[in-house]
DNA sequence: CCCTGTGAAAAGGTTCACAGCA
DNA sequence: TGCTGTGAACCTTTTCACAGGG
């Protein structure tokens, strides 16, 4: 037995497309996986996979690859995901109705138990099966739902606040697709998504490209 | 003069939070800003800041700070955001239709020009102010809006189609949100954003922290 | 004295290459 | 022979610390 002393970001960033592949390779009932194979199908190379693996213990036999079954099992423990984790999403502008209505969130263990927005004609209403509440409800939407993770959907302006107000209630994960830094204390988890941004780093790469074509 | 002889890819990511850093500080009219202020609203260190903007060349006076203006220049040039990149959204499910009518897209230069969907009853309508074309038409819209980036929100079954259909019609930027591994060739610049692996991230880390609270 | 610019050190991540077991 | 597991080399990125100009 290895346990996991400590597992490298950059591989718990990769273990869910590992996940994936391996759902890929199920339908076909083969037993085992090489690291080649969950390599192409992840889109990493083999050595990185073997690496990445060996971080949660070695589950590999040599001259054959990895059991299927059990590779997956470990992949989704190290993952959490063996418990499902109810998730709220903060303002339903048009990101935040299609985050609150994405089945992959549901599909992927993360079902969206409530959300909150500031619009008086939603509040109290249901939208895609999802209940809204008031920004002032926060704090007992998340005793009450037993939220574990705050999807940030509202403008940049409104998002520290929001962000405040998640951390006041417990939360300890938080998603943000507001384009802005937000500050929160060193115990909550933060990842922040800004599709703008995203954008402009293809930007830089069309630009360098057409300049090249120079010369 | 130092040119930009070859800017790190950590680098180039971080380059837009600057810019949204300095649009903050703007309006306070203030004609300099230190390294030390744009690392605070941008959420990275100052020494990180000063080697970031060391590579696009020098543009701080030492024991002032950097001139506002034309920094935001020089990083809006690094970028390419003097032209505006076209846009077209492949898949008009909930997330498609966020991403079609997401005005952080536009304001960035990125104006969505056209929305491509398998929905005949979608084809040849407007969304949003955006006109939606069938599949087979990709290659023609794409020549006729000038699109520089494709934006795949189609499920991950469709997506891989999309990407070659991209490809074909002569994209070279693609910025995904398919669950799913895409394959393109080298001179195309793919960026993938995968919301549930996100979730799935965040779930890893309060994992951990609830193992870490016994004993 | 202040704040930038940057070598040098440190940390983190990736790739190589091969030993070792089935 | 085949494929894993992993030390070692390599590369990228971050951080430090301070020299140097305004």
């Amino acid at each position: 037995m290895a346990g996991p002393g400590h597992i490298p970001e950059a591989t718990v960033a990769r273990l869910p497309l590992y996940l994936r592949a391996l759902d890929e390779v199920a339908p076909s009932g083969q037993a085992t996986v090489s690291s080649e194979e969950l390599a192409d199908l992840s889109g990493v190379n083999a050595a990185k996979v073997r690496k990445d693996l060996s971080y949660l213990g070695t589950y590999g036999t040599r001259g054959v690859g990895y059991e299927l079954d059990y590779l997956t099992f470990e992949i989704s423990r190290a993952l959490g995901l063996a418990n499902t984790w109810p998730v709220v999403v903060c303002g339903l502008g048009n990101l935040g109705r299609a985050l609150a209505n994405h089945t992959g969130f549901t599909e992927a263990g993360f079902p969206v138990a409530a959300a909150v927005d500031t619009d008086p004609d939603k509040i109290g209403t249901t939208i895609d099966g999802v209940p809204v509440f008031a920004p002032a409800e926060l704090g007992s939407v998340v005793d009450e739902f037993a939220i574990a993770i705050g999807v940030i959907a509202a403008p940049a302006t409104a998002a520290q606040g929001v962000a405040d107000a998640l951390v006041s209630a417990g939360v300890k994960s938080i998603m943000s697709f507001a384009p802005t830094v937000l500050v929160v204390p060193d115990d909550v988890e933060l990842r922040a998504v800004d599709l703008a941004t995203e954008l402009q780093i293809l930007g830089f790469h069309l630009h360098r490209s057409n300049e090249n074509t120079g010369t």
